[in-house]
This record gives C-alpha cells, structure tokens and sequence, in this order.
DNA sequence: CTTTTATATCGGTCCACATAATTCG
DNA sequence: CGCGAATTATGTGGACCGATATAAA
C-alpha cells in the first residue's frame, strides 16, 4: 500500500475497505461504496495511522492516533507507558454515511483527517450525486438509519473485556461494528492483555462465560472478516475454506466427543503463547479467544492477519504439545455443535458474498441462458433463463 | 461392536462469451 | 517508443458428479 488513496491515487488515505483491501480517501470511500448495494455493505474504518496499511482497531486518546492491532500491541503497547494509555475502540461502518455522521462516529478522527488533511475530499463529498440524498433506495436509507443508532465507543484502558464486547456484539441488524481490539492471538501475548484470560472473576459464576461462549462462536464466525484485514487473493493462497473447514471439522468434530473435543483447541492456544505458556491457563475465555484465532485464519484473512497475531499461520497449525485439563473437557459440547452449524452456514453465506473482480462479467453470468447449469450459445435451446425462469423447450 | 446402507456435504468441472491482458506488426 | 489490431487468457453462475463423511439400521 502506498501513501495515496488506492482508487484516485491523488489523496492522502484515511478509510480502509476490508472488502476491497483498500486505502481510500473520505471521498472515493463514498464513491466507491455508494456504487450498488454490495458495495455499501462493505465495513469499513479508519486507517492505522502509524503503519498506514491496516485498519485501525483502537484510537489512543493520549497520543490521538489511530492505530492497527498490531502496532497497538507490538509498538504501542509494548512500552509501559503507552500501555496504560486510555483506548477507544474504533467502529467500522458501511452504507454511505455523510461526513457529519462520520464525523460523529470518529469525532476524534474526523477533526483531524478530514478537516485538516482533505479539504479536497469534503469538498467532493460535498459535490458527488451520490451523497446522502443521492443513495437513499430503501437499501442505503436502512444503512444510515442504523447507522444512527451507532455502539456508543466506550473508553477502555488495554486490555478491553468481554463485558465491553459484549453489547457491541449484540446487535444484529448493527452495520457499525466495533473492531475487535481483544482480539485472541494478541491477547495471548502481549502482556497487559493477559488480564482477559486470567480474569477469574469474569467466570466466577459461569454466568458471563455461558452467554459469551456461543456469542462469541458468532463473533468469530461472523465477524472475522471485520475483525482482520481481508485480501482475497492472498488469503486463499494461505488458507481457503476447504482448509481450515477440514481443520476444524477434523480436529474439532465431533462435538458428541465431549472427553477429546478440546484436545484440536489447544495448539491454538499453546503454540500462539508460546513465548509465556504460562498466560496460557485455559480459561473457558482462552477458548473463546482460541477460536477466534481460528477466525483470523480462515478464508479471507490476510498476511497482515498474522502479523496482527504476531504469529506464523504454520505455528497456528501446530500439533498439540500438551492436553488440557479435563474440566474443559465438557465445554459446551452441544453449544459447540451449534456453532460449528452456523459457522457452516454464514461460510456459506460468506461464498454468495464472494469478491468479484468484474462486475460486468458477474452481469452478464448473472443473465446467461443456461443447460444443466451450463451457459448455452446465444439462441440455442435452454432450461434456465435467469430473467424469465422459464424454458425454451 | 462391526458391517452395510442411506443421506449429506464438499470440491471440481463444464459451458459461452465479454473483456482484460498480451503479442505482434 | 507508441499505437492499433490480432490473439490469448480469464472470470462468471448453476447444475452435475464423484469422493468423502456422517448417521442410521
């Protein structure tokens, strides 16, 4: 990623796109995203203003900056100091928000991005047909509508907790989502955050973890690709579906296995702490976080996915040096059965929501005759036609 | 408990053709 | 080196098929 906005190439970046992989000024981010309805479902958030190449998670409201998991916990919060720094999470967005709602959503951010280091682009805002009254189908009008009811950005100190995640997770209908800042592999090696796994008191009565457990399956599931920077390209090189499908239903199927199911968890958690076994203690939040490392792996995170972890992918694949403990042993043997469902099904979904490089060519397959399932020669006989659904014979 | 059968799931393949990418003069 | 024409390569979605996994008998 270079110093300019990927798309117009002219201006300074200050969104990034994880649908797109992409570094874009306020005003193409409008412009781009405001294109079709897909599109506007892209989340997006600011961009990490120290490595200015992946999307920022946390705002440091000491040092005012934005800045990327990975440089929040390796460069940032690797000093004692910043380490203690207040820390505000950063929402991501889709649809096409105006720039005052934007600079609602990151009045911190706004003040100094937009006002300051694109005039160029607020006035383009200010002049593309696509603003707020140019994309208010029904679609784009639901869009901005709920993007008014915008997850207050609660201020945290490192490392954020459940509870914190907890009410941003929750709401469904939501298009602006927090940035996981708690984000499993970092929360296993960097220091400060060992708080979240050896929080005791958070699983005292059960009763926070029996509501995160599965919750947060979906957060993983669903929300990994927010969660971690995207690049299609790459990632399916590393590690596509059927990769880490067969690695989970492998190693993590069956859930009647109640004795052994934790068994596949461990290497995540063993190998990713490597450097200090000891933040490993298995807590039932270590798990949660396990599989949200898993979540960093699957289809559609990238190279920067795990150098946000700090952890090779090869590492993540490791063999199980040690078993854990037999009381993790009946985790949620049937929660996990269920999650594993849905996980299977919002993977499917993920495929209908699969990158497409040309648009016009998805167009054109979008309205292909076909036999069978195969496209047919213009005028030849057919047994689908996408427009009609009807036959020619 | 083992074997057989039925069912479910998954990935790969095929098709036509517009268009992007490359080669050539 | 730049340009235009010609050629080649690519990507797109739905249906099908074989391999594999799982469940049931």
């Amino acid at each position: 990623m270079g110093a300019l906005c990927d798309f117009c190439g002219e201006q300074r970046p200050t969104i990034y796109c994880r649908s797109d992989a992409a570094s874009l000024c306020l005003s193409c981010d409008r412009n781009v995203h405001s294109a079709n309805a897909l599109s506007r479902r892209h989340m997006r958030t600011l961009l990490c203003d120290r490595c200015a190449s992946q999307p920022a998670a946390v705002r440091c409201l000491e040092e005012n900056t934005s800045l990327c998991q990975n440089c929040d916990w390796n460069g940032h919060g690797a000093t004692s100091l910043a380490a203690g720094h207040k820390r505000q999470p950063i929402n991501c967005y889709s649809g096409c928000p105006s720039s005052e709602e934007l600079s609602r959503i990151w009045s911190f951010a706004m003040d100094t991005h937009t006002a300051a280091d694109e005039p160029n682009c607020e006035e383009g805002i200010s002049m593309m047909s696509i603003n707020d009254s140019g994309v208010n189908n029904h679609y784009a009008a639901e869009q901005e509508s709920s993007l008014l009811d915008i997850a207050s950005t609660a201020l945290m100190s490192h490392p954020p907790t459940v509870e914190k995640l907890k009410p941003l997770n929750s709401g469904d209908g939501m298009n602006l989502r927090p940035l996981a800042t708690h984000q499993p592999a970092g929360s296993v090696s960097v220091t400060p955050k060992v708080q979240c796994i050896t929080d005791e008191n958070m699983f005292d009565d059960g009763s926070i973890y029996e509501d995160f457990c599965v919750d947060d399956a979906d957060l993983t599931f669903e929300n990994y690709e927010e969660l971690f920077g995207t690049s299609h390209i790459q990632t399916e090189q590393l590690f596509d579906d059927a990769g880490i499908d067969s690695y989970f239903e492998t190693k993590e199927m069956p859930a009647t296995e109640s004795k052994e199911e934790l068994k596949p968890m461990q290497p995540e958690c063993s190998n990713v702490v490597s450097a200090d076994s000891s933040l490993c203690i298995p807590s039932r939040h270590a798990i949660s976080s396990i599989s949200l490392s898993f979540s960093g792996l699957t289809g559609e995170s990238n190279a920067g996915d795990h150098q946000d972890c700090g952890v090779s992918p090869m590492l993540l694949m490791g063999e199980p040096p040690w078993l854990p403990p037999g009381s993790e042993g009946s985790f949620a043997s049937g929660s996990r059965g269920s999650a594993l469902t849905r996980y299977k099904e919002k993977k499917k979904r993920r495929k209908f929501d699969k990158k497409i490089r040309y648009a016009s060519r998805k167009a054109r397959a979008d309205v292909r005759k076909r036999v069978k399932g195969r496209f047919v020669k213009a005028g030849e006989a057919y047994d689908y036609d996408p427009l009609s659904e009807t036959r020619s014979y």
